[in-house]
RNA sequence: GUGGAAUUAGCUCAGUUGGUUAGAGUGCCAGAUUGUGGCUCUGGAGGUCGUGGGUUCGAUUCCCAUAUUCCACCCCA
């Protein structure tokens, strides 16, 4: 083997796949519960809508872009995350003007260059939703609620909610101006890349996990402590919302979310299992990314979720996820009945009955073997004697009790057993 | 992008102080007298010992480079 995968991308085999239709059947039943419509968006789009979406100054677009001409010399972008072409399509195709507020949801693979590491990856799979239309804090509280629904239903425990409020244009300003007052006279304590952030964006550095320790960072004033009248109502709006739906959460001033579109409202849902990569869950309100790229100027709020971290916390704490299942029957058969066998299959199959017949050259003995190796619940033996008197010996796998059936009732009692 | 570890059969791993046809377990395929699986036994297939150079009479083994994976940073989902 000399061609292998790329580096960053795996494959997820029939061992994963169920688990992986299950979390986004899961999903998807939740999302449409809260009246969330599911929206499927280009794998690729033009460079500049990410440049403007997701903002210049973040690592995902200084550094981390699929990037590639295609034939015509225009510039296209594998997407990074899912917002930016999300708030392409709503306006592009008049969104906007249906019912407001607008619930979308996703599931979409997303691609960013970026060094391997512990539940990261190039290719990575993310479940999102957007809800355009609503400044309120009722819709914050919304998206937030679908998730406890979704991770409730999940089973998913010892998963934890922090939310913070980074403020709006009115706001940000001063304070940024006093942030950067603050750190001015310390920049020497602070590390390589918080000296470098302190120009270009500052309030990442509240954010650092190297200098999470340093009690400059730690006593660091903090954007929560100076909102605006209209950003603090806001978010004690939030709060007193999310307390009345029984929801438990935490106060941390120095979540700030990577991307630049955020603004009041951000949230992440973070677990203590899966090691460094703890966030399993980000998102927030963007009042200002729609106008940004081209629209009226509309509130949103929303968030994404890591499909392959979803899945590595939920395997940590034990949840049990559908695996690989065997057919509900095997028929075993003869050279000179193998014709009758794929037939009373195939019609089994059009019962909705998962079922296998023989489609090799196997023995009779091969076939009993083969058929318990892939976990059948039930095989029969179809010779010319059972094709003679239209009935089967059904015998359960489990336990080796046989009964004696019609053949016209194969399928209804495999169905209620 | 930084630091560290690893890479031998589909999978988990031995191994060679440098020396003929590189091993085990497991999995896969087949068989153990004629139509009943799991246990057991027997046989078979499957490896350019990650890739490329170098040293050497000879390299899977030593050296260099490179790729990939994992761990810790960075960042994020």
């Amino acid at each position: 083997m000399t061609i292998r995968a790329p580096k960053g991308t795996r494959d997820i085999l029939p061992a994963e796949t169920p688990a992986w239709q299950y979390v986004e059947e899961k999903y998807s039943s939740v999302c449409s519960r809260f009246c969330f419509q599911e929206i499927r968006v280009p794998t690729f789009e033009q460079t500049e809508l990410f440049q403007r979406g997701v903002g210049d100054t973040t690592d995902i677009v200084q550094k981390e872009m699929y990037t590639f001409n295609d034939k015509g010399g225009r510039s296209m972008t594998l997407r990074p995350e899912g917002t930016a072409g999300v708030v392409r399509a709503y306006l592009e195709n008049g969104l906007s003007s249906e019912p407001s507020p607008q619930k979308l949801y996703y599931i979409l693979n997303n691609f960013r260059y970026e060094k391997m590491g512990k539940g990261r990856y190039r290719e990575f799979n993310q479940m999102g939703c957007e809800l355009f239309g609503s400044a309120e804090s009722t819709a914050d509280a919304e998206v937030i609620s679908l998730l406890f629904l979704f991770f409730r239903e999940l089973g998913l425990q010892e998963i934890n909610l922090k939310i913070n409020s980074i403020g709006c244009p009115k706001c940000r300003p001063a304070y940024l101006e006093l942030l950067k007052d603050y750190f001015r006279p310390h920049l020497g304590d602070l590390c390589l890349n918080c000296q470098d952030r302190f120009e270009r964006n500052p309030l990442r550095i509240l954010d650092c996990k190297e200098d999470a320790e340093n009690e400059i960072v730690k006593n660091a004033p903090l954007q929560i402590e100076h909102l605006c009248v209209e950003c603090q109502e806001h978010f004690n709006k939030l709060c007193t919302e999310l307390n009345n739906l029984g929801f438990e959460y935490e106060i941390d001033g120095h979540i700030v979310r990577g991307l630049d579109y955020y603004t009041r409202t951000v949230f992440e849902f973070v677990s203590n299992n899966v090691g460094t990569q703890g966030t399993i869950c980000g998102g927030g309100r963007y009042d200002g990314l729609i106008e940004e790229l081209g629209g009226q100027s509309t509130p949103a709020v929303g968030f994404a979720l890591g499909v392959e971290r979803l899945l590595m916390e939920l395997k940590s704490q034990n949840v049990k996820l559908p695996s690989q299942a065997g057919p509900d029957i095997y028929i075993v058969s003869f050279p000179d009945t193998i014709n009758q066998a794929a037939k009373i299959c195939f019609d089994l199959r059009a019962s909705n009955i998962t079922a296998e017949s023989n489609i090799t050259a196997r023995s009779f003995r091969a076939q009993m073997k083969y058929a318990d190796r892939i976990g059948a619940k039930y095989i029969v033996v179809l010779g010319e004697d059972e094709i003679k008197s239209k009935s089967v010996d059904l015998k359960r796998m489990s336990d080796g009790t046989e009964i004696k059936l019609e053949l016209t009732d194969l399928a209804n009692y495999i169905r209620e057993n």
